[in-house]
DNA sequence: TGGAATGTTGGAAC
DNA sequence: CGTTCCAACATTCC
């Protein structure tokens, strides 16, 4: 479900929920006070990278849907919501399998915005500058950092560093500046492929690396493994993604 | 059909 | 005390 441009879909869909006063919540988190929401507004909807957040008066909720959790806006699922929101004329706002916090109501006391590679915040300046401050990091880690790429996931790792022809094992400190700053462009171009292909429900058709057994542009077959500090799964070519410095 | 996956956290281990 | 590792969580798909 759930990298940064899914939860800007969310925020979309839910939008029609700001301003509208929570009537009763329930719920299996351990992490809510149920009772204290019923009666207060939404005051805002928003999003940071994977982060949805229900800004209320006197608190804010946190969701993360992790890798399983889902929703459903004035339907139900066949299983325990974690979090359930009713307004009034039955309409209800009901979320699975995610993580849910509470935080104090001021998300931009508690959000740098411009981290997030979905947002009219986002700053490429200083993600560069971030990404630069970190010379020994693999990239297939720093394109998983969500204070570098807030919202980016393991789709964006596979599909930026293929797009850009840089080997997942490549160190950050070893690309040349123009690669550097190249990264950081193209997370935020995939960003929002990745919101137009997703919306019109054809986001896997244009992977070009992730998940696939032969590169499209050289037909030799790519190479797939578990790298860096994050263990999450790179593809990718020997022949067109180099490596910085080079192996050996 | 067992295993793996668009992810993160918290606590143990070192 | 910092870091690193690993289990845990939970759903869907192949």
């Amino acid at each position: 479900m759930p990298e940064g441009p899914s939860i800007v879909i969310l925020r979309e869909q839910a939008e029609g929920f700001a301003g509208r006063t929570i009537r009763h919540a329930s719920g299996n988190s351990k992490e809510v006070d149920y009772a204290a929401l019923g009666g207060q507004s939404i005051v805002a909807l928003r999003s940071w990278g994977k982060h949805f957040l229900i800004q209320l008066q006197d608190r804010a909720l946190r969701i993360h849907l992790l890798m399983f959790g889902s929703y459903r806006i004035n339907e139900r699922k066949d299983a325990q919501p974690r979090l359930s929101l009713g307004f009034d004329d039955g309409e209800e706002f009901n979320f699975y399998s995610c993580s849910v916090k509470t935080l104090p109501p001021d998300l931009d006391a508690q959000y740098d915005w411009s981290a997030d590679v979905m947002s009219d915040q986002w700053n490429a300046r200083a993600a560069l500058k971030k990404l630069r401050a970190r010379p020994d990091m693999l990239v297939c880690d720093a394109t998983l950092d969500q204070e570098m790429f807030s919202g980016a996931g393991n789709i964006f790792k596979n599909e930026v560093l293929f797009r850009i022809r840089v080997h997942p094992l490549s160190t950050v400190g070893a690309l040349s500046a123009a690669k550097q700053r190249e990264l950081v462009e193209q997370m935020r171009v995939y960003a929002f492929d990745f919101l137009r292909w997703k919306k019109a429900f054809v986001l896997k058709q244009h992977w070009l690396a992730h998940t696939k057994r032969i590169c499209p542009r050289c037909d030799l077959p790519f190479h797939k493994g578990y790298l860096g500090k994050t263990q999450r799964r790179s593809f990718f070519c020997v022949k067109c993604q180099k490596q910085y410095p080079p192996a050996g």
